[in-house]
DNA sequence: CCCTCTCGGTTGGAATTGCCAATTTAGCCA
DNA sequence: TGGCTAAATTGGCAATTCCAACCGAGAGGG
C-alpha cells in the first residue's frame, strides 16, 4: 500500500508506525510475491510475469518501486547473441524480507492448513534441516506469539 | 488481497502457494493494521475506525472477512445503559499473526529505519525484556534470513 | 536492407476496489 | 415523541488493477 498517506491527522509519512511504513513498501498487491519469486532465484521480467501471472504493467510498476525502495537492484545482463536486458536481484534488504515471507508461510501452515499438507517448507540452506520462525529473547529462549507485546519505541508519537 | 483468484492456470484456490493463501486473508489494505490494533487491545468498531482512520465501509468489510476467516471473533457486549453491541477479539489464529506483524516491524526497523529511532519495540510480555524474531533450527540455533531456503512441501503443485 | 523474433516494457479502456460524506438502523433514555 | 450513540450501509466519485494489444531496440536470417 503506497497509499496510507496520512491515516491519522498530524502524522507525517516518516513518523508513522513502522508497520505502515513497511506496508508502504511491500504491502501492495503482487509486491511480496515478486520478492518470494526473487528468493526462489527468479531475476527476469518474463520469469516474474510467467511465474506469477501478474499483469505486465503492474509488474513494471512494482519492480520500479521495489528498486527505488532498495529491495531489489536492477542490473543489466547480456546473453550471447542477445541484446542487453534488465534483471532484478535481491539486496540485503530484500533478503531480509525472508522474515516476512516466512512468517506468512508459517502462520498459514499453522492456522489455515491446506488439507493436502504444507505447500512450502523452510529449511537451513546448508544442511536442509527444517527451521521455524520464533520470537527469541536475548538469552536465546523461544517465546510464543502470545507471550510478546508490542510497545512504543523512542520514536513513537501519536500512533505506533 | 482476496483476489489472486487463479494466478496460474490449473491451480485451484486450495492448492495455491501458502503465501498467496495467507495474503488472501490478511493481504488486503487495512487488514493487518486492524490485527495490529487488536493486538494493542482494541476491540470495537469505533476504536478501529478512530485509531486507524479507515473508512467505515472498508472497516466493516474487513472485520467481516477476518471473522469469517477465523482471525477475529465477534462477540456481543453491553455497557450499562446501552444496547447490545459488537466487539471483535483475536482468536488463536489472530494472535499468531503477531509473527507477521513482528516480521514487518523488525524488517522495517532494520532496513528502513526512521531517523528518530524505532517507533515500536517487541518485548517479552512477562518481564518486558526485548525479543526479536529469528529463524531457529530444531537444536535452538538462530539463523539469518540469508541462511534459510524455502522449498516445496508435500502439497506443492505447479507453484508453491 | 528488410523481415521477423524476443524480451521488456507501454498504452488504452473496462472493471474492480477504495474513499468520503451522508444516511440508516437499533435499542436506550428522557 | 424525539434525541443519543455505536455500528454499520449507501451513493457518487477517485484511484487502482486488469486485460489485450501494441511498441521498440537490438539480433539473426534471407
Amino acid at each position: 500500500m503506497g497509499q496510507l498517506k496520512d491515516a491519522q491527522a498530524g502524522t507525517d509519512s516518516e513518523a508513522r508506525c513502522q508497520i505502515v511504513r513497511s506496508l508502504d513498501i511491500v504491502g501492495e498487491k503482487w509486491s511480496l510475491l515478486i520478492v518470494r519469486d526473487a528468493l526462489r532465484g527468479n531475476t527476469r521480467f518474463s520469469e516474474f510475469r510467467d511465474s506469477l501471472g501478474a499483469p505486465s504493467d503492474i509488474l513494471a510498476t512494482r519492480l520500479a518501486k521495489l528498486v527505488e525502495a532498495g529491495v531489489l537492484e536492477k542490473r543489466a545482463y547480456r546473453e550471447p547473441g542477445s541484446r542487453e536486458r534488465s534483471s532484478y536481484h535481491l539486496t540485503e534488504s530484500g533478503q531480509g524480507l525472508a522474515l516476512v515471507i516466512g512468517a506468512l508461510v508459517q502462520w498459514g501452515d499453522e492456522f489455515h492448513p491446506y488439507s493436502g499438507g504444507a505447500s512450502s517448507r523452510m529449511v537451513d540452506a546448508h544442511d536442509r534441516e527444517p527451521v521455524e520462525l520464533a520470537f527469541v529473547t536475548a538469552s536465546g529462549e523461544a517465546l510464543g506469539p502470545d507471550e510478546v507485546s508490542f510497545v512504543p519505541g523512542p520514536a513513537a508519537r501519536v500512533t505506533w
